[in-house]
DNA sequence: TATGAATGAGTATTCATTCAT
DNA sequence: TATGAATGAATACTCATTCAT
């Protein structure tokens, strides 16, 4: 147990290195050397812990995952209709409040949105993760509808959207209205679905 | 006219190549020198066509911008309703069919989704000519409802939502059924504005 | 005889053009490229004036020279003693007023101060040039010592070394007190010859 | 000290290598490709043991000053005038025997006598090095006139222009002559101060 | 578990120069 | 006389990764 700790202490140091280089540098500028640095550790340590420097990215998104679902699942709360809205509102809440995890969900990595997978064998466990954080959603929406998919969908995308181009500063009137937006996009799709 | 011919020729050269080189690998991929070397030139060539790689970017964006602008156009025919719906199809089915495009006009490029913009100078113009392709949609929207912006706002979030999470895979459904989720997704925003 | 003008005035344009960014930016700013904008011309223009970069700093240089002759001569005047100490302070006082002509002078280019010549072709012109403006000095040196070349020398000597070290800053004292230091040691010198 | 023995052993190959490239080719052909093709090591690999190429110029010419302080200390002995001149004459073999010292040391860089500095942090550092190697004839001159700093000031500025002249070949008879020059100007400083 | 040392491939950009037109 | 187009070689520096110790 010991030397579990040990590892997991390591990998911790170096997982908080990574999230302060990403609030402060993004993406790109989160370079292993400069994780490592920040870590106190030289770049070579950090192979002991990840395999690859995309490693160290997934396990970070792992993390983030986790904490979307405990934030989407403690707001999906009530009837169905006002679960699934509070529940893909705290989906938009939590992005807006750390983009640089949305931007790491996404991969929007150098490269563009669709860099080839995040490599062949995380995939699917880091996908499993992200079905499970939406998961509180989708089971509102089946209270109500029956293509609990479909509306799914539609929230995560509307906030990807609005988030992107907000941050991507697209739109002057995103940066201010775009949980205002998000939240009438939600009562338009609901009130489709009487 | 046959100087000016010349020189053209050279920018689309360039321009094609680099146009290849980011359907095969991405805006990561589309280093100078494999520009350079796909459209047969020495990486020095480009300079004498284009002030920097990222000059490249921003004049593949504007013309990018500007066939997205016919294209908008030409759709967004008929009562402002309709009008509305198709431009904004129209839209999306650009995009679609172009997905390195949309991580050009996203600028997805090293550092996630909000890169410090595309060179100070650049952004206005590219700015402008995005805010004119979307024109169409929005005087529509301004036909039926007095927050014309609101509704653009709405329906290029969604597809750029859509769209990226379709090229990231992130959730399986959205490759078959993106258009769909767009279009129901546009209904109840009709629906919602009676 | 306007064909020759038409030549020369070219010839000036680009030289003017030199020496204004020689001024600005010092040998290692004034590139062939940035010369030729300056002047208004394109990089190729330069080679119907001058056979290379090389050539263009020469003929700076040569120019330099001449313009040095004239302010030696002028100073060096009245008895020998008076007039080598009058001459080596103009020297100093030339060069003091435009270090970059210094820098030129002892092609301080890229590479130190010995950088394999000036090339061959164009050197013993040059040469012939400061042996010609430094000839006031060694001749009032000759009125009043046998052996001329060596204060001449000296002299030289010393105001090239206070104001290398003066414009390099390789003592404080120097930037404030060269010329002081400089009269001091031409002092010493016509003491040491009575 | 194994591991110290490696590491120092890493720097000093680089270092020879340096300081052979800069021998045969001068600080500009002193690039750092060069310098480590010389080490029979990668570019790359020099960043493991400097943080840049001018802090390889740095490590050289602080080693430089080191043995000129030797040189100058050990040469300095004697009664005040006697020091004097034999520091001041050791100082000029010193660069007179090294002429790629001397331009390392005046840092006659790409851009000429003054460029700028060879970077903020460090030139204190260096002229600290080089303001020490020099305080033996500052002594030295102290013991016998009152304003030290002019006599040394004007001995080095001495040995400085007639190596770069004589380096730089701008007249013939320097070259042999240059050390005789040098004799004859100090007795004449000392004269001057009886 | 961690380091020191090193690699090889890569980055954008600048340079003086050439040559057909 | 001048330009537009292009070259080839060079620049310092960064990257993720490997491997012996």
């Amino acid at each position: 147990m010991s030397i579990s700790t040990k590892r997991e202490q390591g990998r911790e140091r170096i997982l908080d290195a990574a999230r302060t280089i990403f609030a402060e540098a993004g993406l790109e500028g989160a370079s292993l050397r400069a994780i490592a640095a920040r870590a106190g550790y030289t770049p070579a340590a950090l192979y002991f812990h990840f395999d690859s420097r995309e490693a160290i990215y997934a396990a970070l998104l792992q993390a983030s995952l986790l904490e979307l679902r405990a934030d989407v699942g403690a707001a999906a709360q009530g009837g169905p209709r006002q679960a699934f809205r509070a529940g893909a509102l705290a989906l938009f809440d939590f992005y807006a409040a750390r983009p640089q995890d949305l931007a790491l969900g996404l991969y929007l990595g150098p490269g563009g949105p669709a860099p080839r997978g995040l490599g062949a064998e995380i995939d699917p466990e880091l996908n499993a993760a992200l079905i499970d954080a939406l998961a509180p959603i989708r089971t509102a929406a089946a209270g109500f509808c029956d293509d609990p998919d479909a509306l799914l969908a539609q929230a995560f995308a509307q906030a990807v959207g609005l988030l992107v181009l907000a941050e991507t500063r697209r739109l002057r009137l995103f940066s201010q209205a775009a949980r205002g937006l998000m939240e009438a996009m939600l009562d338009a799709l609901l009130e489709a679905r009487p």
